[in-house]
This record gives C-alpha cells, structure tokens and sequence, in this order.
DNA sequence: TACTAGTGCTCGATCAAGTC
DNA sequence: GACTTGATCGAGCACTAGTA
C-alpha cells in the first residue's frame, strides 16, 4: 500500500467519530460527510498507488444477513462483508474512513470476482413517498430531509465507489432494489448503467426462497444475469402463500411483517404499514445467493 | 413512549376493442 | 376466430412524522 494512502486512512481512523443515538447508520454528523464524487481524481490516484494483497473473490456490501459472503466463503472462495451495522466505524460509506475502508477491500478483489450490493432502500421505495417525495421527474426527493441526503449520498458513493473500482479491477457486480425503488432512475445511477454496460433485470425473491413474493430489480454486469429473471403468475402467488403459511406454523413467534387493512369509510383504498419483523425481509434467501454464486463461478472458470 | 395516519409505484391478470 | 394493444384493477410492499 502507498505510503499516502496508509497515512491518508491512519488519519481517518483518528478522527473522532460523532455518533448519533437516534440513527445508527449515520455515525457521523452532516459536516463529516465524505462526497467521493468530489475527489474523484484524488481517490483514483490513491487507487492507482495501492500494493496491497488480492485475495477477495467477493465483496458483500450492505448485506447485514452476510448471506452472500458466507455462500462464497462456504464454497472456499474468500469473501469479506460491508455493512455499516457490522462495524459502525469503519464501513460507514457516509464517510470519508467508510469510503477508503471500502476501496481498499475493493482493491483486494481478485481478477473476475463478484461485487453484491443492495443499499438500504427505505428512503426509495413507494411505501415512504410521503416522506422521500421523490417521482419521476424528480428522483432526488425532497433534499430538504436529512434522510433523503443521507439517501442520496449514499447512493452516489457506491456509484463513485463501482466506477472508480472499474478503473483499476475487473470484477463483475449487481445492484439490488425493490422494483418500486428510485435507486435506478437517479442521475449517477443512470450514467453508472451507460458507462459500465449494465444490464438491468427483474425478478421475485420469492422463487428463490423468500418469505415474501418481493418484486426486485438487479442492474449489473454479471454475464447471464437474465436467467435471474422470473414471472410470478397467480398460481405461483398461491403457491408461495401457502409455503409462507406453512413456515409461519413452525415458528415458535411467527413473523409480522406488515400490517394491511382497508381504510374506514373507503371501499377501496388500502392502508399498510410495516411491523418489527419487516428488516427481516431484507435478507437475502440463501436460494438467492446459491443463484447468483452458479452464475459467477460459471463466468469465473471461463476467464 | 406508544400509537396512528398517510404516502403511491410496479407488475401481472383480465377484459374490451381493434386488426388481420 | 386468433392475435395484439391498451386500459384498468388487484396485490404487494427493507416506513416515518405527528400526536397524545
């Protein structure tokens, strides 16, 4: 490693971390916030400078559940997590230190390995809209919310973060969202999508393994991604209801993930709202990671 | 602290109308 | 009658702010 990037993350690490109690996936207040895409030439210089080893075949990056690294771990291939509730200080890509600790990991990937990031969507999807008030022409939201800067900037990390990656290493990568997510019509995002040649497909969770049917979108560059795709057809609904059903019997607390019911007065107009259990439908069903791991190590021993 | 109200996008199914 | 196209409807859904 370069001295000025070992002296360039020492001095991260140094800086005091302002932690906030009412939301522990933002440990830093907005002043510390880090916009890589403000320094990107630096960042690239940095890169270019690294030395370091390369032992990673895949990168799991806001995967709280770890499903994806443990799979490719499981099958020997070495794999490392990112996720802000894993290690507060250190992979939050809100900041300037998250953002380096995850270039670094990036740059330990091997030829032809496999980057896997779903960023938190609670401020992108329809279910928020009172709060994001993000539409079509309008995709940013109402930046007026801290949240939704949080949201943003995030977003524009990891797009920062795939692109700059992409200089220095060839890896392949997908980008999960529900399919009511934002995420894919921002601005980065979209240049991102042209630059780097993505595909993007769509898909239910719920095929491969999830309580939930979960409509996805995956945008990303992984070759024969599109085997990913599935049509959920009304059988196949009453079908994964029953299964739910069936798992629901053999919990001891049956999970709630959210509530539905028909407004007063109003024949039509439904109301829902999230339960406790509604951050578990976030991990990823193992059926999912062993589907994206087969079509990696396909690509990988073809290189 | 606990509770409640309110937000709307996406996809698949279905049906009617139009075209060949 | 078979097929296509477009409109409409139902189902599903990684919440948060305001108020008592």
């Amino acid at each position: 490693m370069s001295l000025l990037f070992a002296v360039w993350t020492l001095l991260c690490c140094i800086l005091p971390l302002e932690a906030t109690k009412e939301d522990l996936r933002a440990s830093l207040d907005e002043d510390n916030w880090f916009d890589a895409s403000l320094h990107k030439e630096e960042l690239d210089s940095l890169m270019r400078d690294y030395q370091g080893v390369r032992n990673l075949c895949c990168l799991d990056v806001f995967g709280f559940s770890g499903s994806m690294a443990k799979h490719w771990t499981k099958k020997g291939f070495p794999a490392i997590q990112y996720d802000i509730a894993l290690n507060p200080r250190s992979d939050d890509l809100l900041g300037k230190r998250g953002y380096l600790h995850l270039t670094r990991l990036g740059l330990r990937l091997v030829q032809g390995a496999m980057v896997i990031l779903g960023p938190p969507c609670a401020m992108n999807i329809y279910l928020s809209t009172s709060v994001h008030k993000r539409h079509i022409f309008g995709p940013e939201g109402d930046t007026s919310n801290k949240r939704v800067r949080m949201s943003n900037l995030l977003a524009s990390n990891m797009a920062c973060f795939l692109e700059l990656l992409s200089r220095h290493r060839s890896f392949w990568f997908i980008v999960e969202q529900p399919s009511s997510s934002y995420l894919f019509k921002m601005e980065f995002m979209l240049a991102l999508s042209a630059l780097l040649f993505c595909k993007k497909i769509h898909t239910w969770l719920a095929f491969f393994g999830h309580d939930l049917p979960k409509p996805t979108h995956l945008v990303g560059t992984l070759p024969d991604m599109g085997t990913l795709c599935k049509k959920m057809t009304k059988a196949d609904r009453a079908k994964f209801r029953a299964r739910l059903e069936r798992r629901q019997a053999k919990r001891k607390i049956p999970r709630k993930y959210y509530i539905k019911e028909k407004k007063d007065g109003e024949q039509k107009k439904m109301s829902v709202h999230g339960c406790k259990d509604l951050a578990f439908s976030a991990h990823y069903p193992s059926g999912f990671a062993h589907a994206i791991f087969k079509l990696w190590i396909t690509a990988f021993q073809n290189l």
